[in-house]
RNA sequence: GCGGGCGUGGUGGAACUGGUAGACGCGCCAGACUCAAAAUCUGGUACCGAAAGGUGUGUCGGUUCGAUUCCGACCGCCCGCACCA
């Protein structure tokens, strides 16, 4: 028989799945909907082995679930505004639009011969007009409902680029194109009010069943829920201060008052007083570098001022200023109470500053207890606290809530870590942000019937800073509130709202709403996501609040966007150094033995860690050479196979190889059963090989079905495996019985490796495509076996088997086990105390 | 420091809610076919032991008739957050 030619068939088939659009989702269905979606690419003009593996993996669930009857949405599109782009057009002179439109085609050609089974009628990019006219009217819609507002921020200014850079691009303080010391300005900038949602993007965290604990646990993290109390110092310069604490109980330990450098009073104080501006400055620098923090000395500045105690007015705490007090959290401002915070402490410490403890734990003496260098953050009862002394942290908390509440100084509050999303970029490949500013009328939305407001044709990347804020033509507009000259925002929004959206927008592409709502709430939520894990927090959260924003505009009906998300690991391989150090990539070198050596000159090569591939250390494998020699089958059953989809994955050859063999053999299998029995001959189990190989085949279903809604890609392939196994041992089968199980073999892995399965299907004499055959249902009955074979233990310990009818009771099953020859020699004459029959399981039995 | 996860053969990994540890793949070994090789097929493969048998899921202890699975302590690795009051 002719070995399989994967190059042909693939070519073959997609071209008939075109031909019939196959995967193009009808807009009206009496079936069960299911969502299917992986994170759409960057459009880099290559697609490498992670998106391999993650369009593998959303392929086999939309192929699985459309065979089981669903309604299948599974389409793709391009996240494709965004730097790279700005940095090819600056480098090679051509055009942002162009270079990526090119990358679209070039990937999507590459998608295509994946094999994906993809509705590409709604392919979108997101720097398509189209879609960021959609996105700029709901940029507007946010704005009218107060979702949207101008702020001063905070940012990091390059000031020879003359642009604002992302941190990540800020290196050792400088800029990491310029080299330029990099500058914190306070900009005017728009934000997304994304903390009016703190509250209900925590608590739905509850709802999401089937997102990954991990994430869920990062995103509330993230979002840094913390209940406490907020109230006022009196100041000595007849001032007020709000401090908030989560600690209200320790109020009477509190040594100091802390501010932040930024807090305005310590700003204020500072245009007096030169040695409070210079320690500002020099808490500035040091505050950049993360690395440093945590590093850094407590450093303070007594300001001369005193607050009053709340409770005793003639009680005067010394006010500082202190490095590490944050402005932007809580309120910028705390009392220290050194024997129970540990920051305190060291502050304390450093400043001689007295340590009083007010908690003292129940093992130990108030009147001996004393703090050392380790603050005492546990439970205990309260001491040298006055009406407090004797209650336990909890009643303490509360009691000191009341009474400051009751007094009007404070407050129960509750605080968050997260902060409002600031949208504003200085960037010329992006969504213009539709709003115009006037020095009459101020800042002004554009009217909906202007949108969009479209990017120039050309961007001139020679100019200094923001090409958009130079090119004065497309600049100048006029107010559409008075109609003077006005000029257009000439920020554009961070690509991450591009990517908040598109899920939505997938569902209905062309309508000239963002969304169609009937369309939406048909689809919405997405069923499966699939992705990966470094989008944990920050897409998976924009994304969240998106959706709710929508909701409550009445745009959706789902308040969450995503119902499972999944998280796949990434692919990884070895890598090779020469003893220079330099890096080898994989194609230049040869394996003998389990050692490395350089293809050209034999070179012996030094094996490094296996690590996710990067051009950095030359350890890439590009998918289209694999595809090229072994098809796209090979690669995708590849993905799926031994390593479960949430872990890395290493890229080896004799793996690939290992899977190229199967493809073969089940090529071989399905062509064997080819001849033996008519397409539709019922099988029958008159014999007891056949009936084996039944039974193997219904077990198969079974378990690649169970396999597959869970995303257990490597067991469905192990299955896979073991049916392969059982039908070489049931060559001896009727012929019908090995035909079920070749068809069974087939239609099994079709998800997984699509062409291979049409091409056997047809080899079976279907005239059907596999795409569109129903999945197959397993038998019970066929699962069920007439025998048991079932471990006995004699004291726990393993010593023989016994076989018995698969409905004996137990009292047949313990005498059969007894009188096993293994059990009496193990007994040695001793007499069972005890004997455990746990039914279908195992028996053991206690000497 | 805080939070989360993970430690199983030469190797990637199986083992459902405590019930035959090592499924399935890779590698390796042997055999068949072949002049030979490749491809393919068949068998074997946790460790010690000739065998009987013993030992084994990071380490130590506990619960249990029975623990990879549950509990406690420790060791090691990975990921996230990090002066968040």
């Amino acid at each position: 028989m002719a070995r399989y030619n994967a190059k042909e068939s693939e070519r073959y088939w997609q071209g008939v799945w075109d031909d019939r659009a196959l995967f193009v989702t009808p807009v009206e269905s009496e079936k069960p909907k299911c969502y299917v979606l992986e994170m759409f690419p960057y459009p880099s003009g290559r697609i490498h082995m992670g998106h391999t593996r993650n369009y593998t993996m959303g392929d086999v669930i939309a192929r699985f679930r459309r065979a089981q009857g669903y309604n299948v949405l599974h389409p793709m599109g391009w996240d494709a505004f965004g730097l790279p782009a700005e940095n090819a057009a600056r480098d090679k002179g051509v055009s942002p639009r162009d270079w990526t439109y090119e990358n679209i085609a070039a990937m999507r050609t590459q998608l295509k011969m994946m094999g994906l089974s993809i509705d590409w009628t709604r392919e979108f990019a997101t720097c398509d007009p189209a879609y960021y006219h959609q996105q700029q009217k709901l940029f507007l819609d946010f704005y009218k409902a107060g979702f949207v507002y101008r702020g001063e921020a905070d940012v990091n200014w390059d000031p020879v680029d003359m642009t604002v850079l992302a941190n990540e691009q800020v290196i050792d303080g400088r800029g990491w194109r310029s080299g330029a010391l990099v500058e914190r300005r306070k900009l005017s900038q728009w934000f997304f009010k994304i903390t009016d949602f703190s509250e209900e993007l925590l608590n739905a965290l509850d709802t999401l069943e089937r997102w990954p604990e991990k994430v869920r646990v990062m995103q509330k993290n993230w979002i840094g829920r913390s209940e406490g109390l907020k109230f006022q110092f009196a100041l000595s310069n007849g001032g007020k201060l709000d401090v908030f604490t989560t600690r209200p109980d320790t109020l009477f330990g509190a040594s100091f008052v802390a501010l932040s450098p930024e807090h305005p009073l310590a700003q204020e104080l500072a245009q007096k007083d030169k040695a409070l501006a210079d320690f500002i400055v020099e808490c500035r620098k040091t505050g950049t570098a993360e690395a440093e923090i945590e590093k850094a000395e407590k450093l303070g500045y007594d300001t001369g001022l005193t607050a009053a105690h709340p409770f005793d007015p003639s009680w005067k705490l010394k006010v500082m200023v202190a490095n590490f007090v944050l402005m932007g959290y809580g309120t910028g401002a705390i009392f220290g109470c050194p024997a129970h915070d540990q920051r305190d402490l060291d502050f304390a410490r450093k400043y001689g500053l007295c340590v009083t403890p007010v908690v003292v734990p129940s093992d130990a003496d108030p009147k001996t207890f004393s703090v050392g260098t380790e603050a005492y953050t546990g439970p205990g009862k309260l001491a040298n606290s006055q009406f407090l002394d004797g209650m336990t942290v909890e009643e303490a908390k509360a009691e000191v809530a009341a009474r400051l509440e009751k007094a009007g100084m404070g407050e129960r509050t509750v605080n968050y870590r997260l902060r409002d999303w600031l949208v504003s970029r200085q960037r010329p490949w992006g969504c213009p942000i539709p709003m115009v500013h006037c020095p009459i009328c101020g800042v002004v939305p554009v009217p909906e019937g202007s949108l969009p407001v479209l990017l120039p044709d050309k961007i001139n990347f020679s100019v200094r800073g923001n090409p958009l804020d130079a090119d004065l033509d497309w600049k100048t507009s006029v107010c559409p509130s008075c109609g003077e000259a006005a000029v257009r925002d000439t920020d554009t929004l961070d690509t991450f709202a591009d990517s908040s959206w598109y899920f939505a927008r997938f569902t209905d592409p062309t309508s000239d709403t963002p969304v169609n709502k009937q369309a939406a709430d048909y689809w919405l939520p997405v069923d499966q996501y699939i992705g990966g894990i470094e989008h944990a927090i920050l897409h998976l959260l924009y994304a969240r609040f998106f959706t709710r924003a929508m909701n409550k505009l009445g745009m959706v009906s789902t308040p969450e966007p995503f119902a499972g998300l999944f998280t796949q690991g990434m692919v990884c391989h070895e890598t090779y150094k020469d003893d220079e150090g330099n890096w080898v990539s994989p194609d230049e070198v040869e394996k003998k033995g389990g050692k490395a050596f350089l293809r050209s000159s034999g070179a012996a090569l030094e094996i490094g860690a296996s690590e996710k591939m990067s051009k950095s250390k030359k350890n890439v494998i590009a998918p289209e050479e694999i595809i090229d020699v072994y098809g796209a089958d090979t690669i995708r059953w590849f993905m799926l196979s031994d390593t479960p989809p949430e872990r890395d994955v290493e890229w080896t050859d004799a793996g690939a190889e290992g899977c190229w063999r199967f493809v073969q053999r089940v090529w071989r299998l399905a062509g064997e059963a080819e001849g033996l029995a008519p397409v539709g001959t019922a099988p029958t189990a008159d014999d007891e090989i056949s009936k084996a190989l039944r039974q193997a085949t219904h077990r198969a279903i079974a378990a690649v079905t169970e396999d597959l809604a869970l995303l257990r890609f490597n067991r469905a392939v192990a299955q896979a495996y073991m049916l392969a196994n059982a039908m070489a041992d049931g060559e001896k089968a009727n012929p019908a019985a090995r035909r079920e199980a070749a068809e069974a073999l087939v239609l099994l892995t079709a998800p997984m490796m699509p062409h291979l399965a049409e091409a056997c299907w047809q080899g079976l004499g279907h005239k059907t495509l596999a795409a569109q055959t129903p999945w197959p249902v397993h038998d019970p009955a066929l699962l069920k076996s007439d025998t048991i074979t079932i471990a006995v233990q004699v004291n726990g310990k393993r010593r023989c088997e016994v076989t018995v009818a698969a409905d004996a009771g137990n009292k047949t099953v313990e005498a059969a086990a007894l009188a096993l020859d293994g059990v009496i020699r193990a007994l040695d004459g001793a007499a069972p105390k005890k004997v455990i029959v746990v039914p279908g399981r195992i028996v053991n039995i206690v000497a």
